[in-house]
DNA sequence: TCCTCACGTCAACATAGTTGACGTGAGAAT
DNA sequence: ATTCTCACGTCAACTATGTTGACGTGAGGA
């Protein structure tokens, strides 16, 4: 047992001297991102998966049937980043891929009963999160927390 | 070259079905967080650096005369983790390690003159996109931002 | 003087990502 | 009809970031 510190599980914000006026805005985004995932990959452990996995299901959930490139390309991941936990889901049977009749180029895949359990569990974990916190501000301050998220996603 | 896909650097938002209503938010936090850091970290590519060891930059910027213990329960990782990363940067003269005089228990760590360069460089790529951002819905819509974000870190 | 234990380091391993190489089969070109 | 091409998916090898375990060292209390 070696942690004398951080044995707090959700890493407390830490103080930090502000050197420039956006720096509590910075860090309210790294902690923010870490307050949202704590308890959803806290969870995915118990069931021996982690984040990518959880990123998988969510969007196989949401777009059943949908194809291993087009999943690819949707995760902005390469195609063999997502094997292997993509490989995984299939051998526990969480997602099921079946190859269309007569056009079997591609595979579609879809959540088994076991998958979109888990990835429901998972997901409510965050959107849990979310809703407490939007529940402080009222719906004119989730609307405000919206356009600047979205702002900030459309850089690029 | 096998990327038909995805050669898009910034990861277009994909337009996935929501099963509930707060699915957007989920998906503006994850790719808010990307959005925000993706320019950092193409910045620090160019400088064979990566996202750990700008948060080690950052925080020693902000604390100087901070040893490795303090910098790891800030940064919420092992202290075996903090390693590899640091060492790299203490190699690199980003960071300098003294030892205070009486007291060499602990290592003192500062950044040099080149490690302050990089963080600011790297920091202030975060700070433009939150910046932008925020010009967008003005301060109250920025006031908003930081209350939910606040709220959203501090669940744990 | 001795014990203890925080501090820091090293070694071994797991996981998630990368690039490269390659088999296979659909569809186009000839 | 035959051949070419190339997207699709898979496997292998590697890198990077994290984990846990083991351990040397020296400060400070007993």
């Amino acid at each position: 047992m070696q942690k004398t510190a951080s044995q707090v599980p959700g890493l407390h914000r830490a103080s930090l001297r502000k050197l420039h006026e956006l720096d509590g805005a910075l860090e309210l985004m790294y902690y923010g991102w870490r307050g949202m995932t704590l308890e959803a990959d806290a969870y995915l452990a118990t069931v021996g998966l982690s984040r990518p996995h959880h990123r998988i299901l969510y969007v196989v959930a949401r777009r059943p049937d949908i194809s291993i490139g087009e999943l690819i390309e949707v995760l902005g991941i390469s195609k063999q980043a997502l094997n292997r936990p993509l490989a995984l889901l299939l051998e526990r049977k969480l997602v099921a891929a079946k190859r269309s009749p007569e056009q079997h180029r591609s595979k579609l895949l879809r959540l088994t009963a076991a998958g979109q359990k888990i990835e429901q569990s998972a997901s409510n974990h965050e959107r849990k999160v979310l809703r407490d916190a939007f529940a402080h501000v009222g719906a004119p301050g989730a609307a405000a927390w919206m356009a600047v998220m979205g702002a900030i996603a459309d850089n690029s």
